[in-house]
RNA sequence: GCGACAGUGGCUCAGUUGGAUAGAGCAAUGGUCUUCUAAACCAUGGGUCGCGGGUUCGAACCCCGCCUGUCGCACCA
């Protein structure tokens, strides 16, 4: 039973007393959690008994206080028509700090997920095209949630939906023909393979011809033509390549490159399934499935030239990942632009007879522009997410030379201070905010952002160097008795919460904020409270240090931002 | 036009899902390093929570209407 149910108890107990039947749970749901901390740690508020007890929220409060069990807290009190109900710090502090460092690792760890499957859609960046702040988007959210499922049980599967097909292959083997060469591929893939592309747009306003010829490339792809094969297999490759770079720097790993290409030949099935269940028709040309019974616009299955579409593929790999790893959930990453395809795609699923439609979750996520305009491949719009990593490692590179120039990895922690910095500006908003992408915002190391998470637990460790402890070595320190320290205690003992409500909400923002909390809690007791002074009280005070900062990497390593010891 | 998402200090956002006096960061001003890292801490100013109704003992939060912005709405993904 956890704290908050402990609590409820007793008030429930105390309510029979009043002649009222509330449960445990019923007085858990309503207890709440003061604003400020002279108000305690839990509140029962009263006004809803009023009614039928005839009495006034005040009295009422005041008549109950008293009779609530108070072993095991501190004080019970009535405040208003609040009845607030304080912890008794020490102990709570001890059994804290205790749970913590006998096992970091395990700490806001659970087994609710009993390891089941949640393949993650994610990343999905387009071959031949460089990667933007939207794929960030995508891709750190996703690594947050499958950091946070797997922390909860459960085993995430991370799938690059890589864009590998399509009629753009079609030009870009025409513009590589006509303007390209191998040497300058390799020396340059994405950026000269993204030219060919940009320069075919350009080109084929005036050379209509062009079209023709790029669709029969693709033709040929798809026929299994050996040198459109091996050009697309070749650029696929060098794409990924690059992409690579970019992955290793933000430290994220794929369980599975399956793209679109990967369902090409899995997507006669679907067709199949849906005529055989007698869901498709004919409009304008197009097959399609009729949704208006679900309020949606009809879901566009084969075009009336006879090929396949987004939603074909989509269809087809949900059902891919379904045999493949029987999930319990299937998350999918992508843009809030794209929420009524999911909506089609789940309900199409459900036609078909899945129920396991209604484990589909889209993760849906804000838009980044960029001067208020959105960003755009095709018009050169676009901001580079290679760049952005490797200006933040430069200014975090300048802040530490500045900082501390003595420091023997510099190089490994201005890296990890500048793409924490770009990957916390990333996680710490809700995910629907749309943001305006500036340089110095996503960069900064000042107030609320990653390195100030770090620097805090770079301050942790300082501290814990200089006494020579580490966290195992401080377990049954004695109870910590500091009203000082309060707060810090009381955020500490809330991660567990946090992490799974960031799971139930698929909101990495959540881990991030507390982490901001924790750390400014524990900056302002640093900044009042000298750990190091030799007195008896000096373990209990390592050991608050050493769970602070066994959170905070914890909290870090869930949202893939790294934590230098120093920095 | 229809639908979705959003609207909270000058700017960027919180607000534990309906509770006590609406909180942070940035920016501004002032203060704090001979003492565990000043990427920090402390203080001051700054608000008709888009507007109008409604539900409720109680609304930034729920319901209805309106305004503004963004995104989506058939053969791209």
């Amino acid at each position: 039973m956890d704290l908050r149910h402990t609590i409820a108890q007793k008030i429930s107990t105390a309510l029979s007393q009043l002649d009222t039947t509330l449960t445990t749970d019923q007085v858990a749901d309503m207890l709440e959690v003061p604003k400020t901390l002279d108000l305690g740690d839990f509140a029962f508020p009263a006004f809803q008994l009023a009614k039928s007890l005839h009495r006034s929220p005040v009295q009422i409060a005041q008549q109950l206080a008293p009779l609530v069990d108070a072993d095991g807290l501190s004080k019970v009190e009535a405040k208003g028509p609040y009845v607030n109900v304080f912890l008794n710090q020490p102990v709570f502090a001890e059994t804290t700090f205790k749970a913590i460092l006998s096992d970091p690792e395990a700490y806001g760890s659970a087994d609710v997920g009993q390891g089941g499957n949640v393949p993650i859609d994610m990343s999905s960046p387009n071959i031949a095209k460089p990667m933007s702040m939207g794929h960030l988007r995508s891709t750190v959210i996703g690594n947050a949630l499958a950091n946070i499922y797997s922390k909860l049980g459960y085993h995430p599967i991370k799938i690059n939906h890589l864009g590998d097909w399509g009629t753009q292959f079609g030009k870009l083997i025409v513009g590589y023909k006509m303007w390209g060469s191998e040497e300058a591929v390799k020396e340059n893939p994405i950026k000269n393979l993204l030219a060919y592309y940009v320069r075919f747009h350009k080109e084929d306003k005036d050379h209509p011809e062009m079209d023709d010829e790029a669709r029969e490339w693709f033709r040929k792809l798809e026929d299994g033509d050996p040198e459109a094969t091996k050009l697309w297999s070749w650029f696929r490759e060098i794409s990924l390549k690059e992409f690579q770079k970019v992955y290793d720097q933000l430290g994220v790993t794929f369980d599975s490159y399956n793209g679109e290409a990967f369902y090409n030949d899995k997507m006669d099935e679907v067709i199949d399934i849906l005529e055989s269940k007698g869901l498709l028709e004919k409009s304008q040309g197009a097959d399609i499935v009729d949704l208006s019974p679900e309020g949606l616009n009809p879901a566009l299955i084969r075009k009336s030239d006879g090929a396949s579409l987004y939603m074909t593929r989509d269809l087809a790999a949900a059902i891919y990942r379904k045999r493949t790893y029987h999930f319990v959930k299937s998350l999918y990453v992508v843009g809030a632009e794209q929420k009524e395809h999911f909506d089609q795609l789940k309900a199409v699923l459900q036609r078909m007879g899945f129920a396991w439609a209604d484990e589909i979750v889209h993760v849906p996520f804000g838009l980044i522009t960029e001067n208020g305009k959105k960003l755009s491949t095709r018009s050169g719009r676009i901001i580079l997410l290679e760049k952005v990593l490797q200006d933040a490692v430069a200014l975090a590179q300048k802040q530490v030379d500045e900082k501390n120039p003595t420091l023997a990895n510099k190089k490994e922690v201005a890296h990890q201070v500048g793409v924490g910095a770009v990957v916390f500006h990333d996680l710490k908003n809700d995910r629907m905010d749309n943001f305006d992408f500036n340089l110095e915002e996503v960069v900064r190391f000042e107030g609320e952002t990653g390195p100030y998470v770090q620097y805090t637990n770079a301050r942790a460790q300082s501290i814990l160097r200089k006494a020579g402890k580490t966290g195992a070595d401080l377990v049954d320190a004695p109870a910590l008795d500091d009203a000082g320290a309060w707060e810090v205690v009381r955020d500490l003992g809330n991660f567990p919460e946090m992490v799974t409500r960031a799971a139930k909400e698929y909101e990495p923002s959540v881990i991030a904020k507390y982490a901001l909390r924790l750390a400014k809690a524990f900056n302002k007791y640093y900044a009042h409270t000298k750990v190091l002074t030799g007195d008896a009280s000096q373990d209990s005070r390592l050991a608050l240090v050493a769970s602070v900062s066994a959170v905070l990497q914890s909290a870090l390593a869930l949202l893939g931002v790294g934590a230098p010891a120093e920095m």
